[in-house]
DNA sequence: TTGTTATATTGCAATATTACGATGTTATCG
DNA sequence: CGATAACATCGTAATATTGCAATATAACAA
């Protein structure tokens, strides 16, 4: 044990905490609001703003790119990193699902 | 290690990152799924429903508890689980805040 | 070539998460 | 009262995550 059991989940279901999963952690939020923040995308300074040393960064956005978050492309010495609004907008379709029903029978 | 370091971070940024964090499980989007699904939101078969033993299932619960994703009225013998749908907005306001800007400057 | 800058990868220690059996707890039923 | 039903909690094994130093790589500059 340790992990996750997603066999009985569906396909969706396992998308979507996939993705959630890649937002749980400070320094992944940080990293998309500095994204959200900068002028161009290229994030070469996140080193300097982030309170982490470089390896641990480099891991987080591994990570965010390994769940579609962000996508890279290499631009000579620096890389450019920048959203992928199409898996945000899954996030958003879902979250935004919940708030229709107002069946507040009880609590 | 194996601790988030979460001391360089802005509290929203922690808060969020600890609310997508607890959404970042199959079982606990199963959980919400499930509560979206129900007429009433009183959730005791949700043990026939997942694939998981009943423990696990309380214990997801309480991680959703905790975040303040859903609240919990006891009722009887059974307990009434039914979403906190303001900690909802707030991710759904991030994600929103997300697609505005469209400086897609290079990717 | 040598050096520098920007980023990735490796390896590891510390800690967190997940899952579940066993066992509590609490309310209701007979 | 005792039995049952619906949870919660405890303890623990297996595995995952986090963070970083050390090191690698790759592109450019001098």
């Amino acid at each position: 044990m340790g992990t996750t059991k997603s066999e009985g989940f569906s396909t969706e279901t396992n998308e979507l905490a996939h993705l959630f999963k890649a937002l749980g952690h400070p320094a992944r939020i940080a990293i998309i609001q500095f994204l959200r923040k900068q002028e161009s995308c290229i994030c070469n300074d996140l080193v300097n703003e982030l309170p982490l040393a470089q390896p641990t960064i480099s891991q987080h956005l591994k990570e965010l790119k390994n769940a579609g978050i962000i996508k890279g492309n290499i631009s000579g010495t620096s890389i450019c990193y920048c959203l992928d609004l199409s898996k945000i907008k899954l996030l958003d379709v879902f979250l935004a699902s919940l708030s229709y029903d107002q069946n507040q029978s009880c609590c």
